[in-house]
DNA sequence: TTTGGCACTCTAGCTATTAGAGTGCTAATG
DNA sequence: CATTAGCACTCTAATAGCTAGAGTGCCAAA
């Protein structure tokens, strides 16, 4: 199971000569034979020796050739013991980290936040950037308002802990005087205030079933009308996580069969499979790395999914990454998605811990 | 200059051959040879006659080949006349018609009436969707609300007339009471109500510059919050149009080189160029078609885009339309693409003027 | 005016060939 | 015993040659 166990038989030179190939492979896009990786791997070994090194790799699974006449190219258990044991990572230019923090840190809005963060990602990473939305158990009520649009309208605004502003407009079968929905307002947000949305909305449904004989008229009125506003604003979302710079993919020719693509889109599209895979990540903090056909996802065959979770008063409510194909830059990409991930949730953290 | 003049040497028969060889390359793709020409006319024509008819329209530049022993295909004036004076448009069904009111009359939300609108058409036509956002002059105030969410943090809602709902958080120098914030709405309210807001803006300033030492302290504090608050909301979009189902035109071989995507979808992104184009429809009502290079938009060589503006209030505010492989069915396209603008017009004039 | 006939052209697809890259194995080497 | 040179072998990608088929243009006959 463990890989990095399984493969402690790989003696240093061996060790060494995979990191090197698997770099070069990741920087070629080519198959590496074996006069090229003598060449490149600094130890003064003919081909020949280099050759039987990597019979051995391939016997244990880490690098296979396309044909017999090709050069080697990692396999999955490849890539992974690479990224796992004899990656270098490359610490971040100061420089970057602040870009990141100028450009997250002056924005208000929670949605704003996550767009920008996804396309920090896609950009600084020519592939695609993925945040998902924060997780919904975390989103707390902050207060509500409820402005009359018309007789049959009310425009309801509900602001959360993250800085959110969720704008929804009901029609209320019963009429609302404008003092009522003030004091319906006020009620709710002296009551709600500080809970999370889905035990709101339970809590609306109790009330309103079983302890209605136990509140006084105003209770009950806000009670009805909050009904209507959580309903929509909580519950039903428009979509699940940003997604930015898919068409960098198409950069990449690895990538570049319309096949492909079109069944790399689609799942895009349809995104249960993602928002099932990204969940996973959710408990786990720190970067998790899926790659190809690891993510149990027939789309992401020839791609690698870069993730990390990000957190809001220190709980993991949602998790970024990159999307891009296997063969990428991962001592680049890995640091820049851990500092968003950090700077996203800070960014979160940061308004709601603003003084109110 | 007018085609149907121009190609009015053409006699019916060649009128007919033509529509028949579009209608032909429409379906198949492939150019159309004259033997499948005389069968599928229905003349009882030779060959040879056939040949001598395409000729002609290839002297007159309506059809080309690409190689000597191909068929022919039209070219842009071949599609153009086609269009304008041969194509017979379908009427739609019923049952769609329904369709498209079921979808669009429901929806409160401007954003949520353009987005669906554009889904519609890009999924009714397996194309790209295209819906502009209304044209800022054509969006007038109708109601502004403060709600302060922290000391120097004031939550900005702006309702407009095409009931969309705009949230900004500003962070005024100074500070401004409850009760402050609630008078300036209302006299806000009061005096800008049904003005659109680049006019609002304008104002704004001349007030702040000008007619300063005229106005008493309420209206001074009231343009001050008002400067900032209509600053960002009226100023800045964050995007020009909606676009939907780009992923559709992956489908179409004759775009299928990565190539011709990467053009494209970087003209999508950059966006400027479509912008001015689809402006350039926003004065003609009725549908508008760009075929190919007609766009005089290199990324769109082989496109054709079928507009239609949509109007509020009997002025024209935005433009809708569909993007597609040059060889659509213009027929069908059409009347789709008009009868949403009737309908995303009727939408949003609808909730506008719905009692207040 | 229409048509059959015919020579001509061009493409798409198939086959053959070849150069080059890379391998595995073996036997020689330090 | 690990390393290496040498060599036969394999496979691909690229090139050239060939052919069948589709379609044309033109001419002369109907």
């Amino acid at each position: 199971m463990n890989e990095i166990l399984r493969f402690s038989g790989l003696n240093e030179r061996a060790q060494h000569l995979l990191k090197v190939l698997v770099e070069r492979y990741i920087s070629d896009g080519q198959p590496v034979g074996s006069r090229a990786l003598s060449r490149e791997a600094g130890l003064s070994l003919s081909p020949a020796t280099i050759r039987n090194v990597m019979a051995d790799l391939e016997d244990m699974g880490l690098i296979t050739a396309p044909h017999t006449s090709a050069g080697r190219m990692p396999t999955v258990s490849g890539y992974r013991f690479f990224i796992d044991s004899l990656l270098t990572v490359k610490p971040l230019q100061q420089e970057v980290i602040r870009q990141f923090q100028r450009d997250l840190e002056p924005l208000d809005d929670a949605d704003e936040i996550l767009e920008t963060a996804s396309r920090l990602l896609s950009d600084m990473t020519h592939m695609a950037g993925l945040v998902t939305l924060p997780h919904r158990e975390a989103v707390t009520f902050r207060m509500i308002e409820f402005l009359p649009l018309s007789e049959q309208r009310i425009l309801v605004i509900l602001v959360t802990n993250e800085q959110e502003v969720q704008n929804r407009i009901i029609h209320p079968a019963k009429r609302f005087s404008a003092a009522e929905l003030t004091s319906a307002a006020n009620y709710l947000n002296a009551v709600y205030a500080g809970k999370d949305l889905v035990a709101i909305r339970e809590s609306l449904v109790r009330e309103l079933q079983h302890t209605r004989d136990q509140m006084n008229q105003e209770a009950i009125r806000a009670t009805e009308i909050a009904d209507l506003a959580f309903q929509g604003g909580g519950q039903r979302r428009k979509k699940d996580f940003v997604l930015t710079g898919e068409m960098n993919l198409l950069d990449f020719d690895e990538l570049a069969s319309m096949e492909r693509f079109r069944s790399l889109f689609s799942a895009f599209r349809q995104k249960e499979g993602l928002v099932h895979l990204l969940d996973r990540c959710l408990q786990s903090t720190g970067v998790k790395i899926f790659i190809g056909e690891e993510s149990g996802y027939e789309a992401l065959e020839q791609c690698s999914l870069v993730t990390s979770s990000y957190a809001i008063d220190e709980h993991n409510v949602g998790v970024l990454g990159v999307i891009g194909p296997t063969r990428m830059k991962y001592e680049r990409v890995i640091p820049l998605v851990d500092l968003t991930a950090k700077l996203l949730g800070a960014a979160l953290n940061h308004k709601s811990l603003s003084p109110s």
